[in-house]
DNA sequence: ACTTTATCTGTAACCGGTTACACACAGAGG
DNA sequence: CCTCTGTGTGTAACCGGTTACAGATAAAGT
């Protein structure tokens, strides 16, 4: 490993000088500073990050805690907040905790542990006391919170689009697909449906699942028509139980949708892709991760005036699953 | 930030004993283990890492580069790689590297300066020069390499698989769809598909396709149907585009599997939700990833006799959009 | 009783950077 | 001519751990 002072050795200078040519700070003279610049690109010199990081007491590196990287919703968020970083000059620290305490701690610790500059978490146990202890900027990404600056959608607008959507395009049997009762935008979303459909003048039924797993899914979409074979609407929890039901339907005969509506929630890119479209509300995860790394780093670098809560919009998509009026 | 100089003091040692109870080597008294123990408890310390980091020149590190996370292709990997990582107390460094080779020289650098003890990489530029260079363990996932351990499935095979599944089921005038030049996996089950198809007694034609994205995949679906309308059977590129060409054919009217038979390649997990299901050839994704990781860490860890590569099997996954025969 | 060995603990060097501080020198201002 | 200021550079302390080495004590062997 060639070292600064490999560098300064290379350079006739002292690594106090190297540091400097680095950094771009203080003085250094002309030719002492191209003397420099050409022993490390001789050197191929790319200085220690691990060795900054401890004098300076931070890194560049910045943690990202997902629930499950599998569900198709989060690479999207991933991908925006890496986006935004790297432009910045950060790089990611991964987890995933599936939603498990344990795994969480671990992973905040190891964020910790490795000097990270700031988190960003898409995780459901913000309130546990790990996260007041720690004195490091931190953004909520998809998920709501008083205490700490976040970025999300609004879950139960989205909810009571959907239901709304339903029911303008003539459902009359509604049944409302209830996402697992410990992932906090599901709720959202959910209560939101709850409040439009019980305001109106239709009748529906809920149907309580506990997971969004690709596994479980068809599963549900089963159980569904099995329970409530004559539901002339659907709201799925998601895209992915979404898709599953448009599956189960077509499978069980039913015509869609003239049978039964169906609509998704949070417009993965797959959903383009079902067969019949499926009709969603959209929640921009890609911009949603960009903003919360934006909000990260003016968070970090402390900006004045940085926004405590962005909330991003959330969107009809009208596809092939819901009646044209 | 507490530090292990505070733990001594809180116990009545020097930093060398807080050292050695902490990593359980050299001699320590029970009683002063003890203490020590009741002090790190008492202060809630964790060590540093990135002093650990820099005295040992290694870290808990391992880099993690790949294509794009946003293809549901790779979450799977990278969750095989992390569930088997984190077991063993390495963390991850991810970047995405979009095929692009500065994004990838980045990544790599930034891997190098903070002391990554290995690299996993599932990227088309290993020959380039800075992997020589490279003195750390490293591993090509869902790539082939003469020079580098590697994990990945049997390409070739697996196009012949597919295009041996088409004919024998009774396809005459296929389609094959070629992916994007520049993937590696992509060319393999190309060709293995070719040299099926060419020893078998069927017409067939060749789609040139330059990506896998979501937002082209419809594109090609229908530039597939526009040029080779009466096409009977259709080899997808990966299970993104057979979904799409899957969504096409019923969009004109076309009979799954009677009319045309398609078969994608993958199998990532919503090809089970497409309507009707896609038949598809298996790439164990998820266990790919943990023999990486589990290679990676033998490599690391020096032990005796580790497989310079792990051949993964491919398999065919018979669904609704091939026939029974 | 004297050496040897095992156990226990502390001091200080080290990892590779950054930076406070000291020092040297040149030109400007009085 | 002397001081002051701005510029350029090096020395050494520091970040928070790990570990080589030395010194102390007690038990065991001769």
């Amino acid at each position: 490993m060639v070292t600064i002072k490999d560098v300064a050795r290379e350079a006739g200078v002292s690594v106090a000088t190297v540091s400097r040519v680095l950094n771009d700070n203080g003085y250094v003279g002309a030719d002492t500073r191209k003397k420099v610049m050409e022993a490390i690109a001789e050197l191929n010199y790319s200085p220690n990050e691990v060795a900054r990081s401890l004098y300076k007491r931070e890194s560049r590196l910045i943690g990202l805690l997902l629930p499950d990287i599998t569900n198709p919703f989060f690479p999207q968020l991933a991908r925006g907040v890496e986006d935004e970083l790297s432009q910045a000059g950060y790089r990611l620290l991964l987890g995933n905790s599936d939603e498990n305490i344990q795994k969480e701690l671990d992973y905040i610790q190891t964020f910790v542990q490795n000097n990270v500059v700031g988190i960003i978490t898409a995780t459901n146990h913000v309130d546990y006391k790990i996260y007041e202890a720690l004195d490091l900027p931190l953004v909520l990404l998809d998920r709501a919170s008083e205490n700490y600056p976040a970025v999300f959608a609004d879950g139960r607008e989205g909810g009571r689009l959907a239901a709304k959507t339903l029911i303008e395009k003539g459902s009359k049997r509604i049944t409302l697909v209830k996402g697992p009762a410990n992932i906090k935008p599901a709720q959202d979303r959910f209560q939101g449906a709850i409040e439009e459909l019980s305001q109106a003048d239709v009748d529906f039924s809920v149907l309580s699942t506990t997971s969004y797993s690709f596994e479980e899914a068809q599963g549900w979409a089963e159980e569904l028509f099995d329970k409530f074979s004559d539901t002339d609407g659907v709201i799925a929890s998601n895209d992915i139980v979404g898709i599953a039901i448009v599956h189960e339907a077509l499978e069980r005969g039913k015509r869609i949708p003239d049978d039964v509506q169906i609509i998704g929630y949070d417009d993965i890119p797959q959903s383009r892709l079902s067969y019949p479209t499926l009709s969603t509300i959209r929640q921009p995860a890609y911009e949603m991760g960009r903003e919360a790394a934006k909000l990260l780093i003016r968070t970090i670098k402390k900006e004045p005036g940085v926004e405590q809560t962005i909330q991003m919009p959330v969107e009809l998509v009208e596809r092939k699953t819901t009646r044209k009026d």
